[in-house]
DNA sequence: CGTGGTACGGTTA
DNA sequence: TAACCGTACCACG
């Protein structure tokens, strides 16, 4: 099944399957209609902090890159952490987290968007404002439900 | 095959 | 400041 759910002056392209598997999430200009799962309409509009039942395709390869996958699904809703702290969890470089999470195939699934650079924001494709606007998100809803968590990059 | 380029970050000159 | 470099992977000869 594939669909697609505005956020922003984006639209959030999903395909998944009967099993609430995920193969792709795509950011694009013009939406294509078809059902979206409830979970992502949820978490898109701030009602809900898990993306459940739902899961990923590609986050179960036995490589580097599926570790990464692995790892930065741990970061906690409304948290952040650096390339470089995810790199040390899984013993390798923080070149190469950047590099994973470019490859993702299905962001906020695999929430890439809670990885950071050291002194900034880091990258995102195709479009950084994304990353911001997710963040914002997060953010927001944190705060209205008055979790008050401050220990923010710890690994 | 070899090579160059990445959504990084630390080290060195 | 700027130039290197480690690390995993891939596109392109």
């Amino acid at each position: 099944m594939e669909g697609s759910a505005r956020f922003g002056l984006w639209f959030v392209y999903i395909r998944w399957d009967s099993d609430n598997v995920v193969s792709r999430i795509r950011f694009v200009r013009q939406g294509v209609s078809g059902p979206v799962p409830l979970s992502l309409s949820q978490y898109l509009a701030g009602k809900t902090t898990t993306l459940s039942p739902l899961s990923s395709l590609h986050e179960q390869d036995d490589t580097v890159f599926g570790r990464i996958y692995r790892e930065v699904k741990t970061i906690p809703y409304g948290e952040t952490r650096t390339y470089k702290e995810i790199a040390e969890s899984v013993g390798t470089g923080a070149r190469v987290v950047g590099m994973a999470m470019k490859r993702n195939l299905t962001p906020i699934l695999i929430p890439c968007h809670r990885v950071v650079s050291t002194g900034g924001l880091g990258g995102y494709t195709p479009d950084i404002s994304i990353k911001q606007d997710l963040l914002n998100l997060e953010e927001r809803v944190r705060k209205r439900m008055g979790i008050t968590n401050s220990s923010l990059h710890l690994s």
